[in-house]
DNA sequence: GATTTGATTGTTGGT
DNA sequence: ACCAACAATCAAATC
């Protein structure tokens, strides 16, 4: 099952979201997508630079089973090393799993979400207060440490110097 | 880079 | 300006 890959075609059929009456708001296609198609999506803005304390997204429930289903694989299968492999079977067997089996995952990737929420929560915090507030360092530093309540008690201390330049960097074809 | 699926983010169009 | 919906990118493991 390739899913048509899932960059040029994605999901395929979404519906089921019916909007009031026939919002079809568009076939908008892509966003101007048309020129790389294959990669990243427009020329228009580029998500985001290289952030060095950016919460990396949190596996999905899939990715959790994924991990325990590796070594499983692994083991019945010491020959083979491909992670092409275990994501053939893992998906084939993620499928054949039920909600019930896939609860737990789920619910694991649900907490992971959450915790992702609360960094993302500091990130902001600390982008914010770099880009706002950064010409008083101590002052710009005690309001993010007010606004940082015990979100998840991080003792991370990072300090951010004066970090705004906009790079743009495009990818070489 | 190859592969898996899910999730989050980003962009755009419409109201 | 905000919401809704779609489209694309990204998350890891190993050779």
């Amino acid at each position: 099952m390739k899913t048509a890959k899932g960059k040029g075609a994605a999901k395929a059929s979404k519906e089921a979201l019916k909007p009031t009456d026939d919002r079809k708001v568009g076939k908008r296609k892509a966003a101007t997508v048309a020129d790389k198609s294959s990669k990243q999506k427009a020329k228009k803005e580029k998500r985001a630079k290289k952030d060095p304390n950016k919460p990396k997204r949190p596996p999905s429930a899939f990715f959790v089973f994924l991990e325990e289903f590796r070594k499983t694989f692994k083991k019945e299968n010491p020959n083979v090393s491909s992670v092409a492999a275990v994501g053939k079977a893992g998906g084939e067997k993620w499928k054949s799993m039920t909600s019930a089996e896939k609860a737990p995952y789920e619910a694991k990737a649900s907490k992971k979400k959450d915790e992702y929420g609360k960094l993302m929560n500091a990130y902001n915090k600390k982008q914010s207060a770099a880009a706002d507030g950064n010409a008083e360092s101590d002052r710009s530093k005690s309001e993010v440490n007010d606004e940082d309540d015990e979100a998840t008690g991080e003792e991370g201390e990072e300090e951010e110097e004066e970090e705004e330049e906009e790079e743009e960097d495009d990818d070489d074809d």
